[in-house]
DNA sequence: CAAAATTTGTCCGTATGTATC
DNA sequence: AGATACATACGGACAAATTTT
């Protein structure tokens, strides 16, 4: 069980393409830059690190996929956004390879879910003031009224949730809230999994909103518990379904 | 090689790399492929794909990053283990990055941590059992030995943390919580942030185990709290603090 | 508008290191 | 130890995208 830290049995060289990856993580952590700041370009990293095209190239496609450096075509390479742009990748991906054999990892992702939101009622509620009040009431009127019109609302549902962590002032919590959505709203589509009731989504909503204006705490975890109940009950009855469809060509 | 479709205006061509990225993870769910399986090396996805070995090197070098793959030296190319390695490097960084000015990354870190396992006191109090109780009172155990000693425990607490969350049967969870510990292991001796007391930590651990095998859900939420508190205290009274001394060359 | 300069993207050929049989 | 299969690394050439002149 030892955890991922170093593993050096023989010395064994080190790849060159690991070496680059690194001493490129040190330059941004040295020179103190900060996201969108440029990094020089492929061919005074070659001559500045002493090591091929191929292996800067490979390096930086690395930290690119980690968000720790953005490409630009033609124009030149910077500092990443530092997102959990990955984290969003590598578990849509893992949704999508155990879909066939049961929805466990999209359920796993919405109790997870509902343990931060719930977890954080408390502080939430203590953050909560009018400005919030008006904007979480005016998405969810904007939820019902397309939910009248039998429309969806993907953008105001995200919104909602980032709105609802955002006076926390903790980042993480913000960038996995959204990144865990994001899976959701990439995957579910794709399973087929027809979504809740909208009208439902939407008072569930309501709800939400309604119990942290009053300011109880017990109140706003039961509502966060209504509205993701539906969804894992969906996705349990699904479980074992398989869509031999899917993916097409 | 002139293109006889001229592309106009917004739909770009879409970059080499990238088709590939995508083809190669369309073939891990297309065929079912687990962790561990076998895929083609790279000449012979060169072949099927119709791409040079850069472009397939580079590929398959980001799906590597995201833990969809893995490549063996020599050996030859896998699917993954889908782990959260990502997140772990990813976080590892902008907790570095973000040090020079303040520890909030890292606060922010302990506190999703703190979220986690106190908005799961219930559940897991729920499936708290003997044979948990006695591996995590061994545990402890161990951690009081080597703290007497004035030694660390950071494999015993890691495992602590992975063990309480266990029984929940929730992969993202356990991973997650491995993941946020890893960073936090990584990076608060950079920071040379020097660790809270080893036996007021061994303690609150105890205190933990003590209030689960209670089912005493609160005082379990509490002991949580209790856990973390002195860590948040420390990093909170080291903001703006700067060691200028390292990295070291 | 057009050409040039800069920078990343792609391809090829070759040589080397590594693991397995 | 040798042979084979595979990934790693290098260098050069040209294509594509972007900005500047």
């Amino acid at each position: 069980m030892a955890s991922n830290v170093p593993e050096q049995s023989p010395a064994r060289a080190p790849l060159r393409r690991q070496e680059v990856t690194e001493r490129i993580k040190s330059l941004i952590l040295q020179n103190r830059l900060a996201p969108g700041d440029p990094l020089p370009t492929e061919s005074e990293l070659c001559e500045t690190l002493g090591a091929s095209r191929s292996s800067v190239r490979e390096a930086v496609k690395v930290l690119s996929a980690l968000d720790i450096v953005e490409v630009r075509h033609g124009h030149g390479t910077y500092v990443g956004r530092l997102s959990l742009a990955a984290l969003v990748e590598g578990l849509t991906f893992r949704a999508m390879l155990s879909r066939h054999d049961d929805f466990a990892t999209l359920a796993e992702l919405v109790e997870v879910r509902q343990v931060l939101e719930r977890g954080l009622a408390a502080p939430i509620i203590g953050a909560f003031d009018d400005g919030q009040h008006r904007s979480l009431a005016a998405l969810v009127a904007e939820m019902e009224e397309l939910a009248e019109r039998g429309e969806t609302f993907v953008e105001q549902d995200r919104a909602f949730h980032l709105l609802l962590m955002g006076p926390l002032h903790n980042r993480l919590i913000t960038q996995l809230t959204g990144a865990f959505w994001d899976v959701h709203a990439i995957v579910v589509p794709m399973l087929e999994a027809s979504v809740a009731d909208a009208r439902e989504t939407a008072a569930a909503h309501r709800a939400i909103v309604e119990a942290a204006a009053r300011k109880d705490v017990p109140g706003f975890a039961d509502a966060i518990a209504a509205h993701y109940a539906p969804v894992l009950k969906h996705l349990n009855a699904k479980m074992g379904t398989v869509d031999p469809s899917w993916p097409p060509a």
